[in-house]
DNA sequence: TAGATTGTTAATCGATTAACAATC
DNA sequence: TAGATTGTTAATCGATTAACAATC
């Protein structure tokens, strides 16, 4: 059982923990130490042990840790077999993507459920999950048990949306919206994919990178004036 | 000029300073305390003012900041004035989606040119911009200025194309594949959308709540015996 | 001028790294 | 057994918060 409150930042390495030791089990590596695993991660042995034993004691002395089993403990602990339910909210653009591409399942959440307000959609199936008019998604809420939204409608809806979703006992939004949901207040849990918070702090860095490198040859320039 | 080393943490921030200055904006908000900022965002007035102060004076004492002033400050921290060049590798699902949703230019992005293997699309241009055939890529780079690749194809394809990119000099990719594309020593800047990363963090405080309440449930339930 | 609020220095807090005894 | 590597305690480092003089 956990104890202690865990921090953010190691909750946020956890995933990347999986998919590693989900390629070293691909490519049948079965053991590892936290030194091999902090190389390949470019992190340090102690802050993976450390992330490790803030859920208990996965590894043996001398030896390592066994790939498998911390794979499956690491997904314990992510919820991965607690068959979470999650349904989608906008079929756009995104949500058709999300519903073709990403695998749900693979996260340990099943797509039970879309709603959509566009016509030709409702009624029908996409791979093999219902889509629903959006008008029934407030009944549908009260007469399922839906622990996840997945929040991918136009921004306009976003709000309104959100309202239903809350106070028919949503416990978390996965929000593809550009708007600002997490409430001070809300009990709701918030992740929030924001595209152009990525984007923008990707260009600071290439801004940075430009400036170092025009900072760079200006010196050189001035070296070479002064022989 | 930017002299010291920014921490990260801070650049995170700077895309949602940002989105609330649009917003105050868009309401007729001209002028703005950290103290305020701050509730609004959930952020220390201490923290706010510390962030900015890395980059130079933008408030005035007694008075606060002046919204449009303070927005055209952080737009050219992040770079958004220099007319970044982008390109984007993969329109399937997730890449076309991009074209028709995302708004490069609101980041002060432009998206330039598509590249896809598929022959139904190589030729045709979507929202003015031309879709052309991945072979060409190489020397679409070779010939044209870009700074951003927007990486969108499948996880077969990702090693392979960016190789293509990197050694085309490209400065950074925006990640949406699913694989790791950070390496240690290479210079170029990556910066991952993991979407499966994004939900089992979600999923992880989903679990820790549902595991509070039935810690609580079994206390309350424990009391009731003792009575 | 008086009140408000900045930018910055100092204090605190938390996260990462180092060290090491325990033990496989 | 000897070597390797863990889990954990202590030390360091960095980020956040508090305090306050400067000043609009």
């Amino acid at each position: 059982m956990k104890r202690v409150k865990v921090s953010n930042n190691v909750i946020r390495r956890l995933p990347r923990y999986l998919r590693k030791l989900d390629e070293l089990n691909e490519n049948g590596v079965s053991r590892i130490s936290s030194k091999e695993l902090g190389e390949q991660l470019g992190l340090t042995p102690s802050q993976i042990r450390q992330d490790f034993s803030n859920f208990g004691e996965f590894g043996q002395q001398g030896y390592g840790y066994n790939v498998p089993a911390l794979r499956a403990e690491i997904a314990g602990i992510l919820g991965m077999e607690r068959g979470f339910r999650a349904i989608l909210v906008g079929v756009g653009n995104i949500g058709h993507a999300l519903m073709d591409n990403f695998s749900f399942s693979d996260c340990g959440v099943e797509l039970v459920a879309a709603f959509d307000v566009k016509e030709s959609l409702i009624g029908t199936e996409f791979k093999s999950v219902p889509i629903y008019a959006g008008s029934r998604l407030e009944s549908y809420l009260r007469e399922n048990d839906v622990d996840i939204a997945v929040l991918a409608v136009p921004k306009e809806a976003a709000i309104r949306v959100t309202k239903i979703l809350t106070e028919n006992g949503i416990e978390a939004i996965w929000n593809f919206t550009n708007i600002e949901l997490t409430e001070p207040n809300s009990p709701t849990i918030v992740e929030n994919i924001h595209f152009s918070d990525s984007l923008l702090s990707m260009c600071y860095y290439v801004a940075e990178r430009m400036d170092e490198h025009a900072a760079k040859a200006a010196r050189a320039e001035r070296t070479e004036q002064q022989d």
